[in-house]
DNA sequence: AAGAGCTCCAACCGCATCCGA
DNA sequence: CTCGGATGCGGTTGGAGCTCT
């Protein structure tokens, strides 16, 4: 066996050396080259390994540990209804939030929704939902008045543990339209979690706030949000330009440069969670010509 | 307090696709 | 055109930590 290298191949949970190690070569050479990184010998991981390291925990401005919203929720229940299991392209529209997360997030929401759906047909068999119940402090304490602004509420009200995370560009975008525009029902496939927490409810034959209130319920779901009337081939730019890594990584690698990568919205992510110091105009003036052709005009102000 | 059950998530695996030689 | 390596993607798994009884 002369000559021939045996190779110890590291696998399971990352060290924080190993971490160092490979934010160092992205600094250098860039996210890309993964199996080189084996082949000099700095880390005894695969290329696949390294890559999947840096896109789902190293790269910057990554929302980890942070629950997702329930704007982003609504996101990931409606462009998975359209595109399918597109974990990466539906991860693409949730800046910070990798497929991984979407899909993580998808997989644990589908098993609660066939507990739910099981549940339903044996009321009294759910000891857990009564967990659940306690997942949503303050659930029964909100007011029948407030029941259209639930999803957006439960958006503080359901994550008990997760900690308030920042603003995306889509939630951004949608502030000065909020859900209570949109008290109308939509497709009840569509339930959030908040959502299906009551559907959990209402599974054990009780309406939330049955005590006091006897009107026909159902939960509720705010109507697609201006923003996502963009073309989809829009929104795809969009969320590129809009990944903060994007810039971020490449001002580090000097072979890069040469392109001048510069988006749109640099100056814009970076600051997201605090203001935006584009004027609308500004804002606006690097996008495609197109890009626009096929959004929904909104109203004048003078209609 | 302890054990059982459950949830979440990091990481692996296999397959598909891309791309350069 | 073809082949092989690199990369991307989606499905799956295992373990840590949490909740409930």
């Amino acid at each position: 066996m002369e000559g021939k290298r045996v190779e110890i191949l590291r696998k399971g949970p990352w060290k924080a050396e190993e971490d160092e190690v490979l934010i160092n070569h992205v600094k250098n050479y860039g996210p890309r080259d993964w199996s080189s990184i084996r082949s000099k010998g700095l880390l005894q991981r695969t290329g696949k390994s390294c890559r999947l390291r840096w896109v789902n925990k190293l790269r910057p401005n990554l929302k980890n540990g942070c629950k997702f919203t329930a704007e982003e929720e609504r996101v990931v229940i409606e462009l998975q209804a359209q595109f399918g299991n597109k974990w990466a392209k539906i991860a693409t529209y949730l800046p910070g939030r990798t497929d991984n997360d979407v899909k993580n997030f998808w997989s644990s929401r589908q098993k609660r929704l066939t507990r739910i759906l099981q549940n339903s047909g044996t009321p009294s068999s759910s000891s857990k939902s009564l967990k659940l119940k306690k997942e949503i402090p303050g659930f029964h304490d909100v007011p029948l008045m407030e029941a259209s602004k639930l999803s957006s509420s439960m958006e503080e009200l359901s994550y008990s543990k997760g900690q308030s995370c920042s603003t995306s560009y889509l939630e951004k975008s949608q502030t000065s339209t909020k859900v209570e525009q949109f008290p109308e029902l939509v497709n009840p496939q569509l339930y959030t979690d908040a959502n299906m927490a009551q559907l959990e409810l209402m599974s054990r034959g009780k309406h939330p706030y049955a005590e006091t209130r006897s009107q026909v319920f159902f939960p509720q779901i705010p109507q697609p949000q201006p923003s996502l009337t963009l073309s989809l081939e829009s929104q795809d730019l969009l969320a590129k330009f809009e990944d903060p890594y994007f810039s971020q990584v490449f001002a580090d690698v000097p072979e890069l440069d040469s392109g001048n990568v510069e988006h749109p919205f640099s100056g814009f992510s970076a600051k997201e969670e605090t203001d935006i110091p584009m004027t609308p105009d500004a804002f606006f003036h690097d996008f495609p010509a197109d890009m626009f052709d096929q959004m929904e005009p909104l109203p004048s102000p003078s209609e």
